[in-house]
DNA sequence: CTGAAAGCGCTTACAG
DNA sequence: CTGAAAGCGCTTACAG
């Protein structure tokens, strides 16, 4: 207590509200929240009964209950999480680890955008927090195996948007339930959900084919994906079939890289007329391209893509392009490690494509 | 034991073994990860020691820190999140919560996928846990709020994507620290990192006059956001000092609300000569509209965007359009709140926007 | 149907 | 510099 208290004038008056208002807002922040045992002092009962009331318990005599239900509301109980977590050894969350590349390369990529909130919100439909990971750097993927192996999340949903990816390998070996979204490059024993590769492309090549195209290149994506990987062998499948010869070049699925590719086509071949680009968003690289070169879409090349990204309703013409349910596989990869989560299936699932006509090809 | 044991075959032992291995697998997958008091009876020590050795305080003589270190190797030691939480009181994690429209709706927004990157990236390099949370129908906001207040996270960043968000209001009470990424619609008393909206969108403006266009539209944002309240007040107030009406039409900052707005502006307003779209993909949608009105861009009628993403480059013609820095603002928000998890300044930011000229203004 | 008690795996004064 | 002990806020057998 200040030494002059006894000659405390107005302002000192004012002067210390202030400060204990201070002091009472900083106390507050850090102020313990009500616990499970304030809630049971209030109500007159047991922290057991408490607690099975906050869970749901339908062992609790409804009198008491409501009781109970009282006092958590006029106190403002939350449980404490961590608490919970500590004896249930559940975390009720996931982790969604998207690989992340490195310089904010695919930054905009509408994919991410599409899968992740897609995810979440099957997720949080479910009851469940999702943890969000981005695993680029070689540090990101031991941070990301410990913190897996910790127990921070009941299960993992790994979203490769990228390479040869040493994720699923190193989290093989957790003990914890993890899906891929997209099927895997190495082939790690974790089950994945992905759309028909094969079955699209080779509806994009035969509907070029089927137009009365006969020099058909294709910009493919990164060989270390299995996305690419099974597009391009479609591509090539197909056109093996009708005896004619693949003119490929490669792109990393980014819009740039498919601008780069085509000028590179159109050099090693300038008579093609058609590409078949493994993604949407080169597509519109390669249509950009094209534009410079002075070819005319599609009269004088015709365009396919693969996505339906909203983008391919705006591109000039109006995009042709396979539509893979992105979305759709999304959700189903949260539903799938939902349901892992509860002793459910492993099994990997494959989702149809659909051909989408529109003036580009 | 089986009753048969006795006689058991040479097939009777490998389903035997087969059944152990199953078990061992999901004891495995169930079993306690070493705790602390493990490490410390392999290294000879007390708990105290291994904790003091495992948070890297520096008191601890160097050669029992060393053997402290090899029982953690040895035993593939990581700390229970859930019991350090406990006690400490912190997470060590962050919640980025974005407001998530019904139905899929602005769902590739590059926005989502630039500002959680950013962010997320910032918050790892810090160590900070990322949990992302959409909250979009009036139960999430119930949720986020008891999420929040149960402790869950150390702090908050707001992504505000759409209107009059309730969020800031309801999180402003829980006494975790939380930042806005974009000022936010309801003055709540929170910091914000925003773009300069007024300064882009006059610079948009200014240019156009400057070119001679005399017939200014504008396509703006819902007025509920405060980058579109912005955006629309500086494009009014410089047309009216230079005494020129305003041309307006309201969209939801989605490329086809950008495409509707436009056609209907074309029907206020034939003569119109220039537009600016309070951003790109409204900017996009426009454009579309125009080709199919048949007018030429930017002969009939220049085109201004806002905010520079990757997809301006890929317009036919490139769009001129502002540059709002995106990751920065988020890397900005991010840097912000990690700051006042250090008790540092709470002090609002506004970044500078810059005109970027290209082909169609 | 309800309660007392043990325990989850850590950290942190407090002694020494 | 190191250790014994208390305690964080829950849940869950175990009795009654």
């Amino acid at each position: 207590m200040p030494a002059d208290l006894h000659a405390a004038s107005p302002e000192d008056g004012a002067l210390w509200q202030h400060e204990t208002a201070q002091r009472n807002g900083l106390r507050e922040s850090k102020m313990r929240r009500p616990t499970l045992e304030a809630v049971a002092t209030r109500a007159g009962v047991s922290k057991s009964t408490v607690s099975r009331v906050v869970n749901g318990q339908t062992t609790v005599a409804s009198d008491i209950r409501d009781l109970v239900m009282r006092a958590v509301n006029d106190l403002g109980y939350v449980p404490n999480p961590a608490a919970r977590s500590l004896v249930t050894r559940r975390t009720d969350s996931v982790a969604v680890i998207v690989s992340d590349p490195p310089a904010g390369l695919l930054s905009d990529d509408p994919m991410f955008s599409m899968v992740v909130r897609a995810a979440s919100r099957e997720f949080e439909a479910a009851g469940k927090q999702v943890m969000l990971m981005l695993a680029g750097s070689p540090e990101s993927l031991l941070r990301t195996r410990q913190f897996v192996t910790a127990g921070h999340v009941d299960g993992v949903m790994l979203v490769s948007m990228h390479g040869a990816d040493p994720l699923p390998a190193a989290l093989a070996g957790t003990g914890v339930p993890v899906v891929s979204h997209g099927r895997p490059a190495v082939t790690a024993e974790l089950p994945w959900v992905d759309n028909d590769n094969v079955g699209g492309a080779t509806q994009a090549v035969r509907h070029l084919l089927d137009q009365g195209r006969r020099r058909i290149a294709t910009i493919s994506g990164p060989l270390d994906m299995t996305a690419a990987q099974d597009r391009l062998g479609a591509y090539r499948e197909t056109l093996r079939e009708t005896g004619r010869r693949s003119i490929v070049a490669i792109g990393d699925f980014t819009r740039i890289s498919g601008a780069e590719a085509m000028a590179q086509l159109l050099e090693d071949d300038p008579a093609l007329d058609a590409v078949f680009a493994a993604n949407d968003l080169m597509a519109i690289g390669a249509m950009r391209a094209l534009r410079q070169a002075g070819r005319r879409v599609p009269d004088d090349v015709a365009v396919v893509g693969y996505d339906d990204i909203e983008a391919a309703l705006y591109t000039d013409p109006p995009l042709t392009t396979v539509r893979s349910p992105m979305a759709d596989q999304a959700v189903a990869s949260a539903r799938l490690l939902l349901g892992m989560l509860e002793g459910g299936s492993t099994a990997s699932v494959t989702l149809p494509t659909e051909l989408v006509v529109r003036d580009s090809a």
